[in-house]
DNA sequence: GTTAGCACTTAACGCGTTTGAGTGCTAAAA
DNA sequence: TTTTAGCACTCAAACGCGTTAAGTGCTAAC
């Protein structure tokens, strides 16, 4: 009975196709009638009928109770994305969109991040998301200390990936501060901690500073420290998300219960955190559907998002949360647009995608 | 027939004190025999029928339906939060929380706005936020320009209230760059913007810089530019948001619409962060009920909250967002705790509150 | 293999009825 | 004059119930 996706007939890839985007169209379960009348489907409704209790036996479908039309299941969609899913055009309207709104020049990936997030909800008119991943291991490229008054400095981090992090120190009980003191002190952590990762810092690293510092010895154990905390806060990650009100305009999140759950799940932004930075990630676009993953997205929804690449790493994410039925075509499309034009933004030389340049309709391994 | 709110009688004002926090306990209109059975009120429960239509007909409380019970107006909830709140005694484990979650060594003005608002949204299980207002006008004490690569640097601002601002910097079609050239612009740059505001940088300035950065005159204008920008965003205020999801556990909040609207608000952030930002506030809690100020919070809803005052300058805000029938009692009594205890965190010495430090029952003007 | 037809199921809808909490008013009591 | 008991009235919410309509599964004919 069992039958594998590359073995159903082409009547029922087309009924499937046309069920999945009734429903995503309109969120109503959708019944043989209406499907011959509005999809063409070239034969009679109850052709359909037992077509689509064939599909529901293989498990591509659910009925919500007996008299009712047909639902795409998880394994419905996922068929769908990964086999039926068309290529999304691009109107040239929002492949201008994305090029206006995105090619302001920002050079910082934090920014751009936050405003791909923005463009990816106004287009897609789902809740979108951003996201800096946990970098593995960072090191810094360059310190620098700031002199601010006789008790108060700032440390400034520029880490490997670009990252800025800036730390405010404030000292007790310690002899005043000075230029010359911090100048000094930027030196020194310069001289040896660069590009060496947290937990390369060892004793005897701290020693040979301590004697470079002279009588200022007290500040690298108070240094050392507060650089520890910032590279921890550095591979941290972070989550910008747009459009939550979105959200609402689904049904399907309209239960205030469920929406609870969303929305602690987006401040949590953990899961989310940890799945997008999985370094397995080909690079492609990947989609989550209900229950599929590790990450408790809820039931009835969906993830989609794609890596940003740069230099072969990947520095980022950006994707679309929504309900399962999503218009997966477009949301597709658009995280492809996106995310090609942050690439193209973040490598030196700063060009946009052209308009029609069409890609192969991705999908998750 | 107006009276003024000195005029209650002792009687009316116990009865819309029940009222009200018998509203506030469970969200359902109050009646007559509920309030004299479990409020204790030494009347029957005719006599406070009476005293309630008299409150109805003053504008205190009103009338879900004829045969409902009442529900405080919003003139009844800014008289109770005025004059009729008991103030809230902090339990020794709440005040400990605050000191814990708090005390934790942050110097960064952003970081301990952001752990504010999440003790905050914990402890009174209401959305809060924490906000970092305009600031009227910035100065850069200190700039620091750190070389990256040949075509890239980074410029660090530190800006007078402490906030630290980095910019990523790509040249194009420029000679290359080195940590030498890095060095005289920072150079430059602090001894010629120093402590100026962003309007105050003049064309001779301008061309005194290029002077005396020599064969390199060209990275003033691209330099003062970014500077604009970093500037222009440095007082732009942020507004960091956490437990929207607790927004959902009060019915008055389970209509899909009304949370898109305050979703919305949430994500729009300007209105907050003018009306927050108020040059005229005395430092005290402010409590907006419902329509009555320029912030189009919703109907039905309530903001609490107060600034954060270093150095006597405004330099954020903590506050709660919740369903105008909040506790206020308990939201008041938190927020004067969690900002005593930032205010003491930015100060030097870094102490905190003592346990039952009473204060005043604070109101707004 | 496909289709027409029919009996069956069931959520949703409309609608009158009941329920009950709560009021306003009046007349008696304090 | 103020308070209270009592009562008639109101109205939203809950309930019951028949109707509707969409949609299915099955069977028999094509």
């Amino acid at each position: 009975m069992e039958e594998r996706h590359e073995e159903l007939s082409e009547r029922k890839k087309l009924i499937l196709k046309a069920i999945v985007d009734a429903h995503i169209a309109d969120g109503e379960p959708v019944g043989s009638k209406y499907l011959m009348e509005t999809k063409q489907i070239p034969c009679s409704s109850a052709t359909i009928r037992n077509e689509m209790a064939e599909l529901e036996a293989l498990g591509y479908l659910e009925q919500p109770h007996t008299s009712a039309g047909r639902v795409p299941s998880e394994r419905g969609y996922r068929f769908y994305v990964d086999t039926l899913v068309e290529h999304y055009a691009m109107t040239a309207r929002e492949i201008y969109q994305i090029n206006e709104l995105l090619k302001e020049k920002m050079a910082e990936l934090d920014h751009i991040l936050l405003t791909a997030s923005k463009v990816a909800s106004n287009l897609t008119n789902y809740t979108a998301f951003a996201i800096k991943p946990r970098a593995s291991s960072v090191t810094v490229r360059r310190f620098d200390a700031v002199y601010l008054d006789d008790s108060t400095f700032i440390l400034v981090l520029v880490a490997s990936n670009g990252q800025v992090k800036t730390k405010t120190v404030r000292l007790s009980d310690m002899p005043p501060l000075s230029t010359a003191v911090t100048d000094l002190l930027a030196l020194t952590l310069n001289e040896h901690l660069q590009n060496l990762s947290a937990n390369e810092i060892t004793l005897p690293i701290m020693m040979d500073m301590e004697k470079a510092m002279g009588s200022r010895a007290e500040l690298v154990s108070v240094a050392v420290k507060v650089i520890y905390e910032a590279m921890s806060e550095l591979d941290q990650g972070e989550l910008k998300v747009s459009g939550m009100d979105r959200l609402l305009e689904y049904p399907e999140f309209n239960d205030p219960d469920r929406m609870k759950e969303v929305l602690g799940a987006i401040e949590q932004k953990d899961d989310i955190l940890r799945m997008v930075s999985d370094p397995e990630g080909t690079g492609d676009v990947s989609v989550v559907i209900g229950s599929e993953s590790a990450v408790k997205v809820l039931d009835k929804s969906a993830l989609v998002y794609k890596p940003i690449i740069q230099n072969g790493k990947t520095v980022g994410a950006i994707g679309v949360l929504g309900p399962a039925r999503m218009d997966y075509a477009k949301v597709l499309a658009t995280l492809e647009g996106i995310s090609g034009n942050v690439e193209s933004l973040l490598s030196p030389d700063g060009r946009h995608i052209e308009e029609g340049s069409p890609k192969p309709p991705p999908h998750d391994s």
